[in-house]
DNA sequence: TTGGAGTTGAGAATTATTCTCGATGGCTCG
DNA sequence: CGAGCCATCGAGAATAATTCTCAACTCCAA
């Protein structure tokens, strides 16, 4: 509901586009959307946005640190709100089920690693691949 | 020099390309090549592979355990031999450098994350992104 | 050496994303 | 409140990475 402050306050013109697209994140069942996904959410709703603008729109929206971009098995990126918490992921190989979490251990040390190499740690991405509860069940039945 | 037997034993036919391909990552300057590399590099000694079939072998090699791929930023594929040991990477946002690293406690603490989460850990992307030490020093000059 | 299954090369097709450009729409100034 | 400028938009063309198609070719076992 306030996604024009928040656009404001990103240096961003308050358009239909940008609010729209937000909004989207904000209402959707899902917290991974991808460009196309976006898309079709609004033309389901009258909202006529083209492509082309959605992706714009993903890339201001995650250069203003609004959302965060992944690009887990490749092929694809997908955006989610970013609420400041980092965090990493573990997908399922099965169903594409997605669980998020942090562990301070690996965090630590990640820039231990990057200091021992004497690198300026700027980012990181990190993705476990398997099989969630139930589809390693129904693996299992094979 | 054994890419035959090595082929042979993953059950491949022995076919020029094959053979090439493999060569030049075992001759190359560089441990982390993409499909347009390898293309480039046997454009350039007189064999001439096409590209789709550098994109054929580089899948095959990999579903072999011959290659490891790896997409970093995205964008693009690339792959490395595959020495049995695993490894991640730590990648310089300037040069584009990679260092490569193991680290037993992360290991331990990704295993553990997933059984949290009763999964079936299968495998893992982790790549950390920063400024090397030369790019570093070249960046706080300004 | 010969035949067939597996493999190749060239170019077309696909997929994800970015670019181009004329039209449109926020927003600042008067 | 209205005018105009500049950022933004939409559509479709363009690009980039990769995969598909299919006729021609090559390994290799017999």
């Amino acid at each position: 509901m306030h996604e024009q402050e928040d656009l404001k306050n990103a240096g961003l013109k308050v358009t239909l586009p940008r609010v729209k697209v937000l909004e989207v994140f904000r209402t959707a069942d899902t917290r991974h959307l991808s460009a196309e996904d976006v898309y079709h959410r609004l033309a389901g709703q009258s909202a006529d946005v083209g492509l082309a603008t959605v992706y714009r729109v993903l890339t201001q929206l995650e250069e203003a640190g609004m959302l965060a971009r992944n690009t887990f098995n490749a092929g694809k990126a997908v955006y989610e709100l970013n609420e400041g918490r980092h965090h990493d992921h573990l997908i399922c190989l099965g169903c594409g089920r997605t669980d998020e979490f942090t562990d301070p251990t690996i965090e630590k040390r990640q820039k231990a690693v990057a200091e021992s190499f004497g690198y300026e740690l700027r980012d990181h991405q990190m993705a476990l691949y398997g099989y969630c509860p139930d589809c390693a069940a129904k693996r299992a039945e094979d």
